[in-house]
DNA sequence: TTGTATGCGTTATCAT
DNA sequence: ATGATAACGCATACAA
């Protein structure tokens, strides 16, 4: 069964209010009119509950407030709270937002990059992994952690800035040996930095380190690495940076198998700042990506794009650090 | 700067091909012509680089392909994992999916459920909490954990079905007296039955059991109640039903501050299957909800609402228990 | 089977 | 300031 009879035009509320088309557009679109007129198609509309019709309004406009919001999953912490972030930015600014999750799979990535062209969204929110990507309109296209170039204006977080950060911090919480743990989606990509700036760090303020860092590592991929620094049963290093909350979980798992305890023989940072059920703790220690700005950001680059042709760069948000529970307490 | 030069339209391709409006539009939708004609027409579409403009499109068909998905917010992993489920069945049939996050706001949610009458989605599905929503076409709502009435169909899990089946497994897993921990949003929604199967098993199970279920409860409303339920140091019950897993989590760093520990002396269960990092391991024993099953069958009501005139029911979803490691390992 | 012509509801241009 | 009118791009009933 179709809805309902047919909805209301504004030739119908024109008829209602006994003035002309044009004059119902102008106050549907807060265009000043003479006040009587304002009145009367006022009271017109709402007697027949007159709507206006988003498509034919697209049609003559080429604009809907549609913005396609392109991410791997809605599964993961991260990924959630951005898609979260990214819908009060937009809400904020009286825009709709249509997520499209890729998985990761390119084609689906490449659907996604489509939607412009297809007149489904006005513009593109994406975080994306194929460096392949074809992007037909730049000027409505916003990348979040990946660098893709041609002119295409990329938010992200500060990841070198946190890698030295988050050595730092290890530092002031009393390690001297330190160890990178990685594993990224693609060396390209800006979370690689983080162990960029971690050994940047390390050189400079005179740490040892040693460091893993693999492409799409397996489960456990870190295991040899581990068991190779350890000798009579303690660790090489006395500090632990991974790239995610979740390998810093993953590798606490390893170590509790192999009788070493989080933080008093090793302490950890992460990089996210993931939080239980979204909203309760952190799961550790962690470098704290700003999620809303990142999204404020990004949809403001965006809504400027529509209307202006600017060249727009790479922007590093900052970080911070928060304590987790993988590090020590400080006095 | 306007994105790019205009885009061809149907009469571009149909000029370049040699044919008729009419046949280009055919081929663009599949329909059966001459196959010279679609030979000629395909390579016209592909050459002028074609894409269907998708508001001429729901102009004239009063549809596009778009779902609204109404949720309180992406933040918690339920709702994240129920949004990533529903992303999941609306791709697989095509369907666009645009998100609002309400927050529980009455007027967000109102705001949310008009996108039909706006000409934004062809269908809404709504996981509410205000009551009084007005819905003015029912045949294209679908509600998830919420009974609305007015003949508006509802998926959800078997929630009084889970609250039997927390006792049930308690039992089994050797716990003689029985609590249970619940807040809920409204009396009115699915998630409430979960405490009436709790109660109906004790009774029919002969098991001693005792409850605190609020409304909107705030942090640590259970702790009264365990406390005036601690005698010699030691709980008068040996399980807990608990409405969520977030609460179990919760109600364990309560116990853990009364020196009393899980799964030893007392043991828990939850409800959701809420897993770390939305991916990982189970948070709690639990109840698990057959998100993807729900997310499909709301799908799926919706999609057959658009053409035919069923008046569907409550749909409840069967439940499944899992060991998380807050209820003792069985042999 | 192919082509033609009309209308979907809005916006925007142009006289009035 | 207001009212008539021409697109916008597509789908479809109808004519060929």
């Amino acid at each position: 069964m179709t809805s309902e009879e047919k909805n209301p035009t504004m030739k119908d509320v024109a008829n209602e209010a006994g003035v002309a088309l044009g004059t119902v557009s102008k106050v549907v679109r807060g265009i000043p009119v003479g006040e009587e007129y304002r009145v009367k198609v006022e009271r017109a509309i709402k007697k027949l509950n007159y709507r206006v019709n988003n498509y034919a309004r697209g049609l003559r406009t080429s604009r809907t407030g549609m913005v396609a919001v392109l991410l791997p999953n809605l599964a993961h912490p991260y990924f959630a709270a951005l898609g979260n972030a990214l819908n009060h930015s937009l809400s904020q600014k009286g825009l709709n937002m249509m997520v499209c999750c890729t998985d990761g799979n390119p084609d689906a990535e490449q659907y996604a990059l489509d939607l412009v062209d297809q007149n489904k969204a006005d513009g593109v929110i994406a975080l994306t992994y194929d460096p392949d990507l074809k992007i037909h309109n730049p000027y409505t296209f916003i990348a979040i952690d990946r660098v893709l170039g041609q002119g295409i204006p990329t938010v992200a977080s500060d990841n070198y800035g946190g890698g030295q950060l988050a050595v730092r911090e290890l530092i002031h919480h009393g390690c001297t040996s330190l160890a990178y743990i990685g594993s990224v989606s693609s060396l390209a990509n800006e979370p690689a930095k983080r162990y960029s700036g971690f050994e940047n760090a390390c050189r400079f303020m005179n740490i040892p380190f040693d460091s893993i860092v693999v492409q799409d590592g397996p489960d456990g991929f870190y295991t040899d690495f581990l068991k190779q620094h350890i000798h009579d049963g303690k660790l090489d290093f006395d500090g632990i940076f991974c790239c995610t909350d979740l390998i810093v979980r993953q590798v606490m798992d390893t170590l509790k198998d192999m009788h070493i305890s989080v933080p008093e023989d090793v302490q950890m940072i992460g990089f996210d700042g993931v939080r239980e059920f979204g909203i309760g703790n952190l799961k550790c220690s962690t470098i704290i990506q700003p999620v809303q700005a990142i999204a404020d950001t990004a949809v403001a680059l965006l809504t400027n794009a529509f209307g202006e042709g600017i060249t727009p760069p790479l922007i590093c948000l900052p970080v911070e650090f928060a304590e987790g529970g993988t590090t020590r307490k400080l006095l």
